[in-house]
DNA sequence: TATGATTGTTAGACACGTCTAACAATTAAA
DNA sequence: TTTAATTGTTAGACGTGTCTAACAATCATA
């Protein structure tokens, strides 16, 4: 029987930390102070002492002036970040139709702090609105037009008007 | 022309304590350091301290020993915390089908950080979701369905199944 | 390889929001 | 109405994460 890992949740700004090293270390060999200081909008010594402490917890290997790279244990929180942010910019930019830019700005946000539980129902109701297409006419569309004329598209609307008359009569 | 209030940004904590208050005020005449104390989750010096501070963004009144109780503006802020609080709420327990619990603890987080760009479309999806009969099955429904079997029920499958078909060819 | 530009680190300050310990005011009971 | 319990405040410490200023290492290049 294997020890679960100790949950030693993150800060949020430890977790983006941890995102942005694994997110320039895709595509750079090496993974510099600077372009993190950069990437995240805070200065140089704002990183150094992030990355000594998230050294102490042995999520991150950086030596004096060295490169920077993940642990195994560091990547694989990285990536559940990660896979939280990818998830919540799809959900608000193909099922909300947010423009990518606050998609991502709100995803950015959110996935330090929503729960696991959520996190995955809403994966999962991603997947189910780009899924379904509803004899036709699929979901994202339906809700534009909802968005757009404030009310159900023609198959929708007779329970929508029900709505409204009770609503008029309390 | 009337000029508009300054976009003064309230941390979490502080619209946590707002938001506290205007709740508390709703039932209780005279609103105690020693309930939103209780109701926070944090110790009667952070309650005093806290008051301080948006006594000083007059966003509150309170005097030593005395009443606590919201102006206009703390009451607008208020109103604006509860509201996103409460279409988060909806939205997970309603349109994801969360517990109440989770819902409410996402719904307190994401209440602090979400725009009010994807607050206003995500308060219209619930709406719109909520309304949508879809041809006599109701969304929560169908996605219901999805979460249970994994898969889209009779009238949604023909698509799902192309979908896979795609993903083996890929 | 000396030197200047760039990158990185250290030291120390600060804002925020919390806490504990000690004290003060208020309220309820004896 | 004096006393005891409760509630509230002050003072000061602490952890987190940021910053600036000053210094140190590295790198690029003349």
């Amino acid at each position: 029987m294997v020890k679960q890992e100790e949950h030693r949740e993150q800060s949020a700004s430890m977790e983006d930390y941890l995102e942005a090293i694994a997110k320039l270390g895709e595509r750079n060999r090496a993974v510099r102070v600077k372009q993190l200081s950069e990437r995240l909008g805070v200065k140089m010594p704002s990183v150094t002492s992030a990355l000594k402490k998230l050294s102490e917890q042995a999520l991150v290997e950086h030596e004096r002036y060295g490169r920077i790279k993940l642990t195994a244990h560091g990547r694989r929180l990285a990536r559940d970040v990660i896979g939280r942010h990818e998830a919540l910019t799809r959900f608000f930019g193909q099922a909300l139709g947010i423009d990518g830019k606050t998609a991502e700005e709100d995803a950015c946000k959110i996935e330090h702090v929503i729960s696991s539980l959520s996190m995955e129902r809403l994966a999962k109701f991603v997947e189910f609105i780009e899924a379904c297409p509803q004899g036709g006419t699929n979901f994202p569309s339906r809700y534009e037009y909802y968005l757009e004329h404030g009310k159900l598209p023609g198959d929708c609307s007779k329970r929508m008007k029900e709505r409204k008359q009770k609503a008029q009569t309390t």
